[in-house]
DNA sequence: ATGAAAGCGCTAACAG
DNA sequence: CTGTTAGCGCTTTCAT
């Protein structure tokens, strides 16, 4: 394994000649510059992480929190980031906060302080504040996806407003019984999600001067099988369904549809449903939900991640956009055609 | 931010002592080793991973190179992965090599040779000599989940026997005419799957003396709106459809399912289906599949590379389980009633 | 069992 | 613009 010694003496300069053609911090002649280039691919040299992190401080790396990997939302940042980062020749390491609490803490009060990442992502992640703190102390840049988190900037949708929109949606074709897929305690835990698009949902009810139906609002974890079957529930009985459902996700959202089907119902004509994701599904169920983009999310939470490192401006919140994506699963109520 | 020579201070000893007391490497009183625990805990101290890494050429690290992170399967593994390796101390290091060939280069000629990883874990990634020898260069031990691999010590299902099985429920179940949904050209590039499923498919309809017929077989992506659409095809004309589909992936047994239905037909009464993968959706769709732990291949794979890493035994291939898991999505054929 | 000291491979003053 | 050199914070001989 060649060494910066090597290329140095291949491209018949110094060491510090080296590093600095190779890192582009100071300045270099064309003719060194070109001479480095040559030997350092020819010799196939790359820089040790340790050694440049050693003596640098730092390491071209980040870290990323994500409580699960295995979920569509989540799944997707991290694809987001970790393209982006490596564009940028970063690389991704990911640490998972699990429920138990003597990893997380290790998370921490270990790994994060082992000086390997640069910065940090935290996504989706309900840090606490000693958690935040910790990592203030390590001194380097944070930023939350999908917050927000006391102290962090963030990058997040506006969950009020998608839900708001969504509920909109269906009383402008005319629905008044509109019911409610959220989370739960559990889901509201890690996610920090489903309480704020609960809200919006019954903003949008009260601005059209609608009454919120406790009945008719029911939670599920985010997962399709769990809203398949609250939403079994709450569409069983004919005389006090609602004629149009909004879930807090695609996933719910695609349950619910699967359940209005099995209990003989045609969506939409017998019940509208919309969600919220423009998951990789909703166009095979003709689902109409609001849109919001988890990759682009990833990718701009790395840009400014960036930023912050390379001491351009000090990061801070941005909101995403989203937008309403109309397919063939919300219609007028049947009463009202 | 407390280093060892706090740490040998305040405990009263040598920074080598604290070194090995920290790092179980050589031997230390157990006075010695109480007073540096005490010291550490005290301080906060936590080893610099550059500093350890450049001096002793372990970084506690390890790379995990995937095809997509957005999949049930891979989304799985990783999570096997990066729990294990957690609780081994390990922090996980993700390279995601995507169809760009530029990108995926750099992976191979810098990312990985920045010494930053102590091992490499590669899922279901098609790795052509090249890499494989780049990654043999790295001297680093190197295990593959879902192979195989040429030269690579890998863990996987058998596929083959995993599609067998399948196939001869079906047939022991009666039916005669079995359809198969597998992967297209492009998917077989990365996954390496289809093919063998495909074999071991046609080999059980051998063994019963079944003729395979190729307008049953089709192709998809392993998605579920792709298989939707496939098996929509399949099982439009009613004169020549299957009475029962195995499909290479649970998503794609879901999509025909879907599809079925739309056809007015009824699973299993008119068509039975089976799957593979036991995934999340599996169960509230009452579909019948080979069961697959991506979880546990992750972790095996991690258990595998660190008895390599600690030299305990040069890793070598393993075989993971599967068993049939009988749901309601398959039953006798209507005409064997 | 322990300490002194020599690196590990690079970066960043500093001097020129 | 370039070279010399002193570390970066650990690990690991080598003595003792």
């Amino acid at each position: 394994m060649a060494g910066i010694k090597d290329v140095a003496q291949v491209a018949g300069v110094s060491v510090a000649t080296v590093s600095r053609a190779l890192s582009g911090r100071g300045s270099v002649s064309a003719s060194a510059q070109e001479a480095v280039q040559r030997a350092a691919a020819e010799l196939g040299y790359v820089v040790s992480s340790s050694a440049s992190g050693l003596a640098s401080g730092r390491t071209r790396n980040v870290g990323v929190l994500v409580p699960v990997i295995n979920h569509w939302f989540y799944a997707s940042v991290l694809e987001g980031i970790s393209r982006r980062l490596m564009d940028e020749g970063y690389d991704t390491t990911l640490y998972q906060l699990t429920k138990d609490r003597g990893q997380r803490e290790k998370v921490f009060s270990d790994f994060l302080l082992r000086q390997r990442v640069d910065a940090v992502i935290a996504v989706n992640v309900e840090l606490n504040s000693e958690e935040v703190q910790a990592l203030h102390a390590l001194d380097k840049p944070l930023v939350g996806v999908g917050g927000p988190l006391p102290g962090v900037p963030t990058l997040h949708v506006d969950d009020e407003g998608i839900s708001a929109l969504a509920t909109e949606h269906l009383i402008s074709l005319g629905h008044r019984r509109i019911g409610f897929i959220g989370g739960n305690e559990e889901t509201d835990v890690d996610f920090r999600v489903p309480s704020h698009r609960r809200t919006g949902y019954e903003q949008a009810l009260h601005d059209a001067g609608i009454a919120v139906d406790e009945n008719l609002c029911v939670g599920a974890d985010f997962t399709m099988p769990q809203a398949y079957a609250v939403a079994k529930q709450l569409l069983g009985n004919p005389a006090s369904r609602p004629t149009a459902l909004m879930a807090a996700s695609d996933e719910m959202a695609i349950g619910a549809i699967l359940a209005a089907r099995d209990l003989g119902m045609q969506v939409p004509r017998d019940l509208s449903v919309i969600g919220v994701d423009n998951h990789d599904l909703a166009e095979m169920f003709g689902l109409t939900t609001i849109e919001q983009r988890p990759h682009e999310q990833g990718e701009l939470a790395v840009a400014m991640l960036l930023r912050a490192i390379r001491g351009e401006e000090p990061a801070h919140a941005h909101k995403v956009d989203h937008r309403l994506v109309v397919r063939s699963s919300t219609s007028r109520p049947l009463d009202a055609a």
